[in-house]
RNA sequence: GUGGAUGUAGCUCAGAUGGUUAGAGUACCAGAUUGUGGCUCUGGGGGUCGUGGGUUCAAAUCCCAUCAUCCACCCCA
């Protein structure tokens, strides 16, 4: 084997595909139903995109990037999200002047350089969905309820809503001050990694998963307690909303976005037993971030769900995916004038829309048989010289087992009536 | 980026203490009397033992490096 797929890459092989485009379609649908559309946006940007629209603070940014110079020396990136590109298409399109909001979903690959493991890799796919220009709570519920709907049709079982508000920017410049004097009298026992966040975001050391910080952060002021009127308010209506909808959650006053563009409603969906990265799928407002990437003030907010985790959960959870197609008719021939027909009845089967195939390794009659065997069409049709002499072909029902001899002239409509 | 485990046929794995042409199951192909699948039996093809060095008379087996996979940390989907 000479070459080898990339590192954190993989192929996804004929025998697994119906599982994703079983997933995809359901997540098409369930878009339809609540009115988003499809967009599709380059898989690189310029770098530039996802420094101002992801965070140059992020680990995405930071570290994370397949960033690389192109022929004409543009620093060029492979989209490690969406949502930046979908606010830069949102402002550079004619959809910021049509009717708002705008909801758009989209389905595709990222790319992250990570370091591979269970559920993750560089190269991952995701669903998505982006409302812009809308600042209404109900939008926030539909598309929270949305994703736990999908989940809910995909049979996924057992999983953990977990919901939080981050507020405004000025709820978090409270925020802010509040943890600076909190942790104040503990910093030099914080972990490096959070003395570090101290200076540029203390809000991130909330969610340090150090044992250590956790203890100093027990009792620290929380975004929660920080919301202006206008941001509680939005944040009480997401839940009463929710409520409404039997959507059940928990409020984690630990989960937060770092950055000044999020806002308001973030949230995630935790899912059992596929290991260490348990989140299938989050998302939350984003209010600030058309205004950060060079547009007008504009609300939004979005989520994105891992294909690869879905699946693996629904596999892990033992949910069973519709078996995968398979072929109508196999054409089997004995003897060359019978090859001939059988050429020819596999392009008439074609032609009337039902699916065929034939052997095209020259085997014999008996190997053409196993062959179909294993392709599992519902029926074999037979050909010999004695039925093509008698304008009549033998139609084998391949679970049955049952055969029976059938005017060559009538077999499609045959076929096709069951 | 850090740490641990692993790397032998397409796949799942055997191959104590280094020793002749490297094995099994499965998959693939072909047979088991005249033109017919799923069961069974027989036979066959298929491996530079991840790669590159080193130790040795001799290495899949020991040592080093490297690459890859898996798992975890960080972080995320």
């Amino acid at each position: 084997m000479a070459i080898t797929r990339p590192r954190g890459t993989g192929d996804i092989l004929p025998g697994d595909i119906y599982k994703w485009h079983y997933v995809e379609d359901a997540f098409r649908k369930i878009c339809r139903e609540y009115k988003y559309e499809e967009i599709r946006t380059p898989i690189f940007e310029h770098t530039e995109l996802f420094e101002r629209g992801v965070g140059d603070t992020t680990d995405i940014v930071e570290k994370e990037m397949y960033t690389f110079l192109d022929r004409g020396g543009r620093s060029i990136t492979l989209r490690p999200e969406n949502t930046a590109a979908a606010a830069r298409a949102y402002m550079e399109s004619s959809l910021i002047a049509g009717p708002q909001p705008v909801k758009l979903y989209y389905i595709g690959p990222m790319f992250r350089y990570d370091r591979p493991q269970a559920g993750r890799f560089r190269q991952f796919h995701q669903f998505g969905v982006e409302v812009f220009g809308a600042n209404d709570p109900g939008i926030d519920a539909e598309v929270i309820a949305m994703t736990m709907n999908f989940y809910g049709r995909l049979g996924l079982k057992e999983l953990e809503l977990r919901i939080n508000s981050v507020g405004c920017p000025k709820c978090r410049s409270v925020l802010r001050e509040k943890l600076l004097e909190f942790f104040r009298p503990s910093l030099d026992q914080l972990c490096d990694n959070c003395k570090g966040r101290y200076q540029r975001n203390p809000l991130r050391i909330l969610d340090c998963k150090s044992a250590r910080c956790g203890e100093l952060a027990a009792g620290a002021p929380t975004t929660l307690k920080c919301l202006c009127g206008s941001c509680a308010e939005h944040f009480e209506a997401v839940k009463k909303y929710l409520e409404l909808l039997n959507i059940p959650y928990i409020v984690d006053s630990s989960m937060v976005r770092g950055l000044d563009y999020y806002t308001n409603t973030a949230f995630e969906i935790m899912a059992p037993d596929i290991g260490a990265q348990s989140s299938i799928g989050g998302g939350g407002r984003y209010n600030g971030l058309v205004e950060a990437c060079g547009g007008p003030s504009t609300p939004g907010i979005g989520y994105a769900l891992g294909i690869e985790r879905i699946i693996l959960t629904m596999e892990r959870q033992g949910i069973a995916f519709p078996p995968p197609f398979t072929v109508d008719v196999f054409v089997a021939a004995a003897g060359s004038q019978a090859e001939e027909e059988a050429l020819r009845l596999l392009f008439e089967l074609r032609k009337n829309g039902i699916s065929a195939e034939k052997d095209y390794m020259k085997r014999s009659l008996k190997a053409q048989m196993k062959y179909a065997g294993k392709l599992n069409p519902r029926y074999t049709v037979l050909l010999g010289g004695d039925e093509l002499d008698r304008g009549v072909a033998g139609l084998k029902d391949m679970s049955s087992g049952i055969q029976e001899e059938v005017p060559l002239n009538s077999l499609v409509e045959r076929i096709k009536r069951r």
